[in-house]
DNA sequence: GCTCATTGTTACCTATACTCACAATGAACT
DNA sequence: AGTTCATTGTGAGTATAGGTAACAATGAGC
């Protein structure tokens, strides 16, 4: 073959850079010093982008993560003050978390911190090539299959 | 600004993906049931790079993790069989990690999860997006500032 | 000799996310 | 009505990953 075992080697980039991007998240979360660990930051961030407070269940899916850890994430998020549950009027199973004035807040230091983070992990890459990654991630996370299926 | 905050968007696209890619590698390495968890897997596949059985501050620097991260990861893989402590004996404080035939086989099969992990992350890709994308992580991993620095 | 750096490890802690079981609630059906 | 089943969130416990701090053994420089 020609290419002997491309995709094996992009997984293993993709391991890689996997564990890097971890990395200098980490350190920069830290840094920021907000008390926020990686995945409530992502929760946060997840959060910004539903219209109205979603569901713990709603949250689940769009972390793709086991809805009890959901729990976990928003339990510290309360303790921080950065977001609210909220009883369902209308469902009283359902629990509807809200960002708080104070989560908020933090989600624009976070924001500060993820573009350093992102300015550290890109910095090898010229502006083309950041076009370029940009849509080749828009593709893979765009045309990945649902969850749930 | 034209891109209002290109960078932050990539940053949020790429610490998705990489949770994408840590469920989907804990996946397929769960249902190859070779007993490797994913930081096992990694230290293996480093451990095939080497020329020579490497000491485990080596290993340390290569995956970017503190020394005593190494111990674990060698001790499950020595409990499974897969890699060897070797004392130096030109220095009595280093130990070497060689991997057995036992080890040599686990990374064959390794091999083909990571393959198929590859495959379905990379589905939505065509092949000159997977080209293209091999080359920018190819700049992103080789061209990050080393870790000791 | 003495001092200091290197090497791996023991002991402990945190973060993430998982399974399982369960209580509360709602929905569907008889 | 009631009975059964699905949904929703959470308590309890586990596994994985990685981090810090202290330490014993060893080597290197003086």
């Amino acid at each position: 073959m020609t290419t002997p075992d491309r995709d094996g080697a992009l997984a293993d980039q993709l391991l890689r850079l996997t564990h890097r991007v971890h990395r200098i998240q980490k350190r920069h979360l830290h840094q920021a010093d907000l008390g926020i660990t990686p995945a409530q930051s992502r929760l946060l961030r997840t959060l910004a982008h539903f219209g109205g407070p979603p569901r713990m269940a709603d949250l689940a899916e769009r972390l793709e993560v086991v809805p009890r850890a959901v729990t976990t994430l928003v339990d510290g998020l309360e303790a921080s003050g950065a977001v609210r549950r909220v009883p369902d009027p209308a469902n009283r199973r359902v629990i509807r978390i809200e960002l708080t004035d104070t989560g908020r807040a933090t989600l624009h230091a976070l924001h500060d911190a993820r573009r350093a983070a992102a300015r550290e992990i890109l910095a090898p890459l010229t502006d083309e090539q950041r076009e370029a990654l940009g849509a080749l991630l828009d593709t893979l996370i765009d045309g990945a299959p649902l969850p749930g299926c």
